[in-house]
DNA sequence: ACTGGATCCTGATCGC
DNA sequence: TGCGATCAGGATCCAG
């Protein structure tokens, strides 16, 4: 479900909510068995431990304690929402809840259940997070960084920069979005884009992220922040989900291909 | 070493 | 209205 822009949503307002507040009083799962076994064993060891800050590494949400970090990633799927304790009602798909002494509690849902939640020591780097490439809004990720990558990559663009190894947080209704933003070919191979256009798909990137957050993210199916509000840029997209509407630049039908099992949609016309 | 496809799972939507 | 087929914002495993 959610890409970089509506974790950051998710991320920020975990950080408003928990950090230098909550103390952990208990962590107990409903059901284990979502994509990767919950560990509860390790989780166990953030009872009683002191929240200080959350923050995002690529889709990634690491919920800072003084006693460890808890990992989670929302797949499709999953949500974190916040509640009283006392008002608690388990809802279906709830499969993780944190209680916190101060009488409320976080639960994490997933309907399909492709998330995942894990435990990190302090001080080290959970092996999810070690394969990952660069943040696409850092200064890392520029002309020259891409250019490199992506001399050996023989995949069609838009698979090349949702791989994550190569930078992380764009998925499937970005990546079709900045490649209209940069008038790039999604079917176009990675290795034979020229430079002007891969200055242009950076700066795409960046901007159609940076939009999204600023505008709460998207929400496409069942996307809700921690507070349930739903995002706006759904309302932004020009060719996501557009197939057979019009191109807002050239006035030609938006076309909808599958590319590695996913659905790209593209101007034929503006996307050389 | 690469690449694309199948796969995990539930729920919403589409077409007959 | 009912029912099966298809599709969904992700990541990983497997085969060619």
């Amino acid at each position: 479900m959610p890409e970089l822009p509506e974790v950051e949503v998710v991320c920020s307002q975990l950080n408003q909510s928990l950090s230098n507040k909550k103390t952990i009083q208990e962590i107990s799962a409903f059901r284990n068995d979502i994509r990767s076994e919950i560990p509860m064993s390790e989780l166990k060891k953030l009872n009683g431990a002191k929240v200080q800050n959350v923050a995002r590494r690529a889709k990634y949400i690491l919920i800072y304690t003084d006693h460890g970090i808890l990992l989670s990633h929302l797949g499709m799927t999953g949500s974190w929402r916040i509640e009283p304790s006392t008002s608690y009602v388990q809802q279906k798909h709830d499969h993780l809840r944190v209680t916190f002494k101060d009488g409320t509690c976080l639960i994490y849902q997933d309907p399909r259940r492709f998330g995942y939640i894990g435990f990190q020591k302090l001080n080290t780097t959970h092996s999810k997070l070690l394969k990952l490439g660069v943040e696409p809004l850092s200064d890392e990720f520029n002309e020259a960084y891409l250019k490199e990558k992506l001399m050996t990559k023989h995949s069609p663009i838009k698979i090349a920069i949702m791989d994550q190894e190569l930078v992380v947080g764009v998925g499937n209704i970005y990546a079709s979005e900045a490649l209209f933003q940069a008038q790039i070919n999604p079917k176009k191979l990675a290795n034979k884009i020229p430079k002007p256009a891969l200055r242009k798909l950076v700066q795409s990137i960046k901007t159609v992220l940076t939009q999204a957050i600023i505008s709460g993210g998207s929400s496409i199916k069942n996307y809700k922040s921690l507070e349930l509000k739903e995002g706006a840029y759904q309302n932004s997209h020009l060719v996501y989900n557009k197939s057979g509407k019009t191109c807002v630049k050239c006035k030609s039908k938006i076309k909808l291909i599958r590319q590695a099992g996913r659905s790209t949609f593209y101007c034929p016309k503006c996307q050389k």
